[in-house]
DNA sequence: CTTTGTGCAAACGATTTGCAGGATG
DNA sequence: CATCCTGCAAATCGTTTGCACAAAG
């Protein structure tokens, strides 16, 4: 998973997006973690250090990067919406405690795709949400 | 499904609902309908003929329900929260085209469950959340 | 008559947009 | 050097809140 910056600013390309450093920074944090952040705490981290990134400049690459199938969106609760730089097939778990989303390997309900839907339903994707409390919470 | 007026008003009272008339015209308005209207579709469905509800009430009156277990939260899309008065164990599809939301019965993924979580992640629910094109968009 | 709900309008938080200047390819 | 991006501030959208009045039990 883990990409040189060199590989990273390939796979933009590769997209026809142009690479500016504020483009970069957002895709290379999202490669660089799993817990699926807001955009509040995605800006947050990006301008740590030092300011990288406007607030509307965040939106527009996120756009960007979603518009390009580098990211996806999480929608799991109300009101906001998560980043998730891994888009291979998987599903969520969600801790009603402390609100932290993980990932669950698409294998884990690999056996859903066996049932059909009714006819006339086209499916395109699916996805299993889960919803418990964490190993931290317990 | 289907319930006399008389019906509802015990199902408030017996939730210590206070029942005043926009709550119960919310409540019974959900339970005729299978479509998981927004706030918005909501309201104006409300006041289509004769003003009954204002967006705050609206609002308080979801939330009081909502908090009584009678209806709950469909959070399926960006931005908007949607409503549904069935609160038996269900999952649900969204047409990407058109936006429609309809349930998908229990049964259908039944073989979901039979797969155990990994130790330490205690579960609480889960739901399908299928995406595809449906019968009237083909 | 005590408690809770209603409706208005203002407040709020997340996201979007218009636009002038700046950077990318 | 044409195109697209950035950052600011204002705008928008869904939802929440403060408060004075009204209705429910």
């Amino acid at each position: 998973m883990s990409q040189t910056k060199a590989e990273i600013i390939q796979t933009l390309k590769a997209k026809k997006l142009r690479v500016t450093p504020q483009r970069y920074a957002v895709y290379a944090n999202l490669l660089g973690r799993e817990d699926h952040p807001t955009a509040e705490q995605l800006l947050k981290d990006l301008n740590k250090d030092a300011p990288t990134s406007s607030q509307a400049t965040l939106y527009s690459s996120l756009q960007a990067l979603r518009n390009a199938d580098l990211i996806r969106d999480v929608i799991i609760e109300e009101g906001v919406c998560r980043y998730d730089a891994n888009i291979d097939l998987h599903h969520h778990f969600r801790c009603t405690k402390c609100g932290s989303i993980e990932d669950v390997p698409w294998e884990h309900f690999k056996q859903v795709e066996a049932k059909p839907l009714r006819d006339g339903l086209q499916v395109e994707s699916y996805e299993v949400t889960i919803r418990g409390i964490c190993d931290r919470c317990q």
